[in-house]
DNA sequence: ACTATTTTCGAATCCTAATTCGAATTTTTT
DNA sequence: AAAAAATTCGAATTAGGATTCGAAAATAGT
């Protein structure tokens, strides 16, 4: 299993002709550029996007705010590059886990205790880039960005598994179903990301099990 | 009824003495404070706290910057009263309605689908005001804010109506299956009023009733 | 070893918004 | 009417973060 950091670097390799990315000759200015997208990374669990100035950055690697600028157009540049290889490695665990022949004997309630439990478990890992994308995104209203995307993208896939399980329901009413579903998911979770609010916060032990009772009672599932 | 502005008066009267809120002698001076927070209330639809500025304020009235801090001490007290001005409506409003005599022979599944209805609407209506006020206290973790405060407040009142009705669940279950409810009905309007999302936007008039379904079903009550 | 290219450094510049402050204006008191 | 108090004005100040830029340092090529 490859190491964050080699991870890093494999996924990064598919967005590094992002415009506002700029060239990389020696080894050394990748380094640099590749240092300062694990910095942010890190720094976004302790601050949001705007609290996290340049300089935070460069001494984070003890560089200068000018290398920044050596390897990134400006700080928009980097906060996109930044949130394509977070939203990428979702993207792949997802295609790996949600895969419809692995899950083809599953039933619709086990599905949606893993896609809870999945869900879940991303946004505690990354709850503070999370947090950070999502105000960044609420200043720019109607931007199509990497979180929404990825949000999307995995909707889709659930809505692909569930609908067809959902035989109790006319045939019309399945997928809207199953994706209201996950507007409730999201709505919660992002939630729980910027507020932290009650009765159960993002670390509750329960709030997976309370969320997958809530979403199959929703769709029409058999209580387990 | 009263007006909007007569009504900005009596509920501002009761947090007049606030840290922040300067003194005021002259009805000038409270013309222009009063006006002062109608024009923020405005404001906080087209913009969130941060991008709208003091200058902004002030032109909406034809005043100076100078004015603005003649009234308040700064930008945060000035908030803070604004705050408790619009949850102090909401208040007003819930003691109104979802008083448990008049409610007294009400089924729950009644119950939830006012309280869906209830809730779509102040954000639908504030949505501004609330986008602003959850931006802003993301940026403050832990604060307990004026809108946090409501929030709760509300909840309290739910859950002591839904409560002693949901008597198929074990007794000690019933309160935090509502308070759970509640989490999941504010994390999907919030995320509604942040992010606008999809299938359901806050204006899809299939969203009060979506949200009754759900919230219905979690609580195991009867479809109607 | 020397030259050319790349990269980083760190101070300076730029920009923007919050806040201050002394003067001018308005209102109230004598 | 004059003096005192309250209020507003609007330019100046302050603060803080993004970005630029010329010089210094590091690396690659000959």
């Amino acid at each position: 299993m490859a190491t964050s950091s080699a991870r890093t670097k494999v996924v990064l390799r598919r967005h590094i002709r992002r415009a506002g990315v700029l060239r990389v000759v020696q080894p050394r200015a990748e380094a640099t550029r590749d240092a300062l997208l694990d910095a942010g990374r890190r720094l976004l669990n302790e601050r949001d996007f705007d609290a996290m100035s340049i300089a935070d950055l460069a001494a984070a690697n003890a560089l200068s705010v000018g290398s920044f600028y050596g390897r990134f157009r400006d700080k928009e540049a980097y906060f996109a590059l930044l949130q394509e290889m977070v939203t990428s490695e979702w993207t792949e665990a997802t295609l790996r886990d949600f895969d419809v022949r692995r899950l083809a004997g599953w039933s619709a309630g086990r599905i949606v205790r893993l896609v809870t439990t999945q869900v879940v478990n991303v946004y505690r890992n990354d709850r503070g880039f999370i947090s950070a994308a999502l105000r960044h995104a609420s200043t720019h209203p109607g931007a199509w960005t990497p979180l929404k995307r990825a949000g999307a993208r995995f909707a889709n896939v659930v809505t692909a598994l569930l609908a067809p399980r959902l035989t109790h329901l006319p045939r019309m009413a399945r997928a809207a179903r199953v994706r209201f579903a996950m507007q409730l998911l999201y709505g919660m979770l992002i939630n729980a990301v910027l507020n932290d609010p009650g009765p159960l916060n993002l670390d509750d032990p329960r709030l997976e099990k309370e969320l997958a009772r809530a979403l199959s009672a929703y769709l029409g599932l058999r209580p387990r």
